[in-house]
Formats: structure tokens, sequence, C-alpha cells
DNA sequence: GTCTATAATTCGATAGAC
DNA sequence: GTCTATCGAATTATAGAC
């Protein structure tokens, strides 16, 4: 069966093959899936991407379909070991929350074609159980981890005691997204001059939620 | 009321009721184009719908692409009309606002189809003209009422001084369109519980940002 | 309705590491 | 000798053509 188990205890072999093979078949099938899709993309073109045959691709994976969400796995994990760094408790909570748009946005940029057919995927089937548990287990982490800082530092009377994390981490994820889906098209909207490319935008989200609409005593 | 703004010459027809065939048109078409898409939605289809005939379509629009905006066209300007009424600078900044989400969510929701249709557009195809034009002719009038509602509310001192209106207003945009897209996973995310229904998530929503994530003095 | 092409998945076997 | 990565060939599933 597929061991699906990410820690090999650094056995350190000789062959070139042994736990980077993996690795490198899901860097080859990232770049498959982005160019073609998750349809669009053959067992055997991801194979010869790997230049590795069929078959070995089952032996890692047990479906195609387990490939495909590792891919978006190994992506999110990625981005969460950065997120430990960039949400710092000991520093300026909004310096700090600014570090965190930039950087989110960054990487929807960085993974631009598997953002996409995760968004889009998303919005086509939203309630299957694929995509139910994709959320659930490998978003979720990654938004716990934002929502724990917001709660920390409220405990630590860095933020406004009744803010609700959950809702404050919706908006900072969601502007970031809909910039991400939407950029093309927001030079057309009247002030948007004023808000410029990525890293001005993410600025102006957190000034704009951080400091709140409302007239400050 | 209509007064949609037409590249199209006013053919001034002396018959009573032509503006009011061209709504039933405009409605026929939302309801085909919501069902079958763009390219699914056949002319002989909303004609039929319509209960006119072919050549009835081409003599109010120039091409199927006319008749489509068209249909985005009339739902954004209902929306505008709503707008004026719900952005009134008499009434408590907050509440205000809290009003202008639940509405604009509720009209995403009860557009659903024809808003798939077009965020659909913009993911896709973002950077053609059709796009541009649509959001610099169509939706930017409504994004500024809102981005106007906040620079009168700012002068009249109801709202943060230094805030950027344009940049607040995507933020609360961003926000519903997000929701409206994804609500379906977002309950597999951590503390949305305590988020619930529509109507609840737009006051957290407003909560968030209207007075903002940092410490009230 | 059958036929066919394509793609996912499984099987059985081989080779090298410990 | 067992374990694992690998492969080629065989099997199933399915969508489209005729």
């Amino acid at each position: 069966m597929a061991t699906v188990t990410a820690s090999t205890p650094a056995q350190s072999s000789v062959l070139p093959g042994d736990d980077s093979a993996r690795q490198r078949l899901i860097a080859a099938a990232a770049m498959v899936f982005s160019e073609h899709g998750f349809a669009g993309a053959s067992i055997a073109a991801i194979a010869e991407a790997a230049a590795i045959s069929k078959s070995t691709i089952f032996h890692h994976f047990a479906s195609k379909q387990a490939l495909y969400r590792a891919v978006i796995e190994s992506a999110a994990q990625e981005f969460g070991r950065q997120l430990d760094s960039v949400l710092s408790t000991r520093d300026d909570a909004m310096e700090c929350l600014g570090r965190f748009q930039q950087q989110h946005l960054q990487h929807l940029h960085d993974k631009a074609p598997i953002t996409r057919l995760v968004l889009r995927q998303i919005e086509d089937d939203g309630a299957s159980e694929d995509c139910l548990a994709l959320v659930r287990d490998v978003f979720a982490p990654n938004f716990e981890k934002l929502a724990n800082y917001l709660t920390d530092a409220q405990r630590v009377g860095m933020l406004r005691s009744d803010m609700q994390p959950a809702a404050a981490a919706l908006v900072l994820v969601a502007a970031n997204i809909f910039y991400f889906q939407h950029a093309q098209v927001l030079s057309q909207l009247p002030g948007m001059e004023t808000v410029g490319g990525h890293a001005d935008y993410s600025l102006a989200v957190i000034d704009t939620v951080f400091k709140g609409l409302q007239v400050q005593a």
C-alpha cells in the first residue's frame, strides 16, 4: 500500500531514489497539474515528466486523486512553515499582520496555477467530500495558526478583546484571495491608483482592518 | 427608470411598451444565461423564453454579447438603486455599513447564477477588453457609491480621517464575494461556528472592520 | 448498440540495499 | 532473505465514434 508517512528516518541511502523520489514526483505532478488541470493531466504525462514509470507512481500514491492532494498539501505545508516564523507575538501586531498579508499573497502568486486549480474546484464542487476534506485537513491548520495568533495577541492585550479572531482571519484571507483572483480588473475601479501593487495592497488592507473605520479616540 | 445607457442608437420606437419589451427580454435572457452559461445559451432558446422571434432580439441588441452585458448591467443597476437608500450619511455609520454588507451579500445570492457567470469570466479572462469594460462601466459606479459614502462620512467626522476609502470598500466587497464563492467549505474552518449564517457573517465582518483589530482607547 | 481509443489502476517480476 | 523502488504488461473503466 501507499506508505504516505512523511518522516523517513533519514536513512542515508546511496540510491538516487529514496524519499526524494517522492518529492521529485510531487514537483513533476505539480507542473503537469498546473499546466493541464486535474482531468487533463494524465498519469502517463506525469510519469514522463518525473522520468519514472506509471506504476511507480501508484507505488507511492494510492490514486491520482491522492497524488493531486499531496501536491496541494505540499504547498500548504510549505506555507505553514513560513507562518510559524512570520507570526511572532513578540513583534508589533500590525507589523506582524502586514508581513502575514504580504507573505500569503506572495505564496498565492508563487503557486498560482495550483491556487487557481484549488479555488476553481471549491467553486465548482465545494460541497463534495473531497473539497470539504481538503479544506478541513489541509487549509484549516494554516487558518488556525492565524486565528490562534490573533487570539494570543488578544490575550496579551495587543488586540481588541471583543474582536472575533475567526472573523478577522477570514477578512484578511478573503482580501488576499479576492485580490489574487481579480487583480486584473481592479485597476478599473475608482480610487485604486492609491492602492498600487501587491505589497501596497497588503499594507492598505492591514491599515484598514487593523485601525478600523471608526474614528479613533 | 431603465436608462440603459447604451451604445445602441436610441431607436425611438413610438410603440408603447417598447421599453418593457426590452426588460422582458432581459429577464428571459437572464434566466437562460443563468441556466446554460453564455456559450450554452442559444439565441433561439432566449427568443423562445421571451416569446419573441430571434430577429426581434437583434433589433434590441447588436449582438449576443451586448444582450449578455445588458443582463449584467440590469442587475447591477438594480443594486445601484438599492444602494442609494441603504447608504445614508444621516444614520450611524456602522449600522449603515452593516445594512450594506447584508444587502450586497443578499444581492449576490439573489442573482447567484449571473454572479457566478461574471466572476468566472473575470477569473478566466480578466484582461480582456470585455471584462475591463464591464468592470469600468458597470461595477465601478456602484463601487464608487460605496467609496463616496465612506469619503463623505469621513469628511463629516463619522469615520477615521486617514482611512483609505477605496481600500476599505474593497475589503468589504471582497469579504462578501469571498463568502459567496466559498461559503460551502467555510464551515470546515475552526472557529466558524461563532460566525454563523449569511446575516451573522455580514455583521461579524462589519464589527471586525469597523472597530478594527487594535485595542480601542 | 457495439467498437475503439484513451486513461486509470493492478499484477507479477526484477534488482539492489541491508 | 526480506524489503522497497522500480518497471512492463495486463486489466478495467469510460467516453466518443460509427
